[in-house]
DNA sequence: CGTGGGAGG
DNA sequence: CCTCACACG
């Protein structure tokens, strides 16, 4: 069994303070994609870097902003940085490591709820990323994207659909290229695991005490090829951890 | 008796946070000299503005920064802010309330720690402060300023007068210019009633445990005409509040 | 509401 | 070390 965790940190030093390493202890997962790390690699904390994982980091050029990351038990046998557009790569958006028996992605979408500016940068990201994950969909080996990837998909998995429906995030064109991922050979695997279950949401709004009230969205995903989808045994959201303001989505594939 | 405190907050929300109010109900003054507002009146915190003090302040143009007040139960006859200097009076380092019995300043100083050019501005404010101060002195009605000087004046107050002997607060022209003032009719009244007593300061670091090790500096006072020395009975520095990085410099006097 | 940066102390 | 403003989410 091969235990994947997907987990938006929102500053892995703060995720520290808040219990990312007894999380760990206590999951274990054998792969760890992280989004907003919110570092630089030297800033990580020590006790984090002291971990009995392999780590990778793909961090942005401005201090303090986004960065992603993946942490491994297994040491993988290679590991690449960024998906060949500029302004993507300094902002440490997508980081890959390949192992033996499958390739995983740690991927942090930009958030279009800034404004128009950045709603436009964030669809070009979706644009740039689905040839690119199509390309490595159509390798040999199974693949996951795992990742904040700022989109709901249907209404289920947001707790105000309506309310919604014009906020980015929820967007029509958003949740439209959602569907065309998942009509062109991925699975969203928490869903396909927990069909038409409503609630079940991986980020709260820090306001209004969201959490508490299950106001939340499912905005992070394990995005993979069709057989991991039938590898996959079990899929939970931690939601009872408070390491951000998402929480981990971890999935237990067996490979076999 | 009238009780007057002097109290840089390094923040009146902050101070807020860490009992300002319950100090107040405990050492109850009658005049509270307030420094380091960092904040706009309409941003400092309603239960301070809720308390039975009539409040005047005079607040930085920059937002954060600086800023004095004054607080008395009794209303005074009059209040006046600044200095009648531009750059001064833009940054809300002086304050006057005028009673009937007395007159009150609220000063703050500015800090030469950050660099040369701040320095010179201090050197510049300690020059326009001074016949300001006689002008006052010269009136027909007591007169204190209470407030953050950010001087101390001899090696007896401070931890460490050698080794700050070329730090900004402890040069020779600073200390200087506290002789001049105390030659030139002004009462360090604090240090009267305390002659020859070590160790007592009104600032510790925030670095370094400086409190706990009380490794600090006197630079908080009340410089006042001659016959408030003589009407003074107590003098403390209330260092077992932690409102700020400074202790409220508390004296009694006794008006007859 | 919360994180991180940066100025200012 | 701490406070505040700001950018970003």
């Amino acid at each position: 069994m091969l235990k994947i965790s997907s987990l938006n940190l929102n500053g892995i030093r703060a995720a520290h303070r808040r219990g990312f390493k007894d999380w760990i202890a206590q999951s274990n997962p054998d792969i760890i994609c992280l989004q907003e790390l919110r570092a630089m690699e030297h800033q990580v904390p020590g006790p984090i870097q002291s971990l009995n994982y392999h780590a990778f980091y793909h961090t942005a050029e401005k201090k303090g902003y986004s960065g992603v990351g993946i942490l491994s038990r297994e040491e993988p046998i290679s590991v690449q940085d960024g998906i060949g557009v500029d302004w993507i790569d300094q902002e440490g958006r997508v980081i890959m490591a390949e192992y033996t028996d499958l390739t995983v992605f740690s991927i942090y979408a930009p958030s279009g709820t800034t404004g128009d500016a950045r709603q436009e940068l964030k669809m070009e990201f979706l644009d740039v990323f689905l040839p690119f994950a199509h390309q490595h969909l159509e390798g040999d080996k199974p693949v996951v994207f795992c990742g904040d990837f700022n989109i709901c998909h249907r209404p289920i998995d947001i707790h105000n659909p309506k309310r919604n429906k014009n906020t980015s995030g929820f967007l029509p064109e958003e949740r439209k290229w959602v569907s065309l991922l998942l009509d062109t050979g991925f699975e969203d695997v928490y869903r396909r695991l927990h069909e038409g279950e409503p609630d079940l949401y991986s980020w709260w709004s820090y306001r209004a005490a969201s959490k508490e009230r299950n106001k939340g969205w499912r905005i992070d995903y394990h995005m993979t090829s069709p057989e991991l989808l039938d590898a996959a045994e079990e899929a939970v959201i931690e939601k009872d951890w408070d390491l951000s303001d998402h929480a981990p989505v971890t999935i237990s594939y067996n490979l076999g």
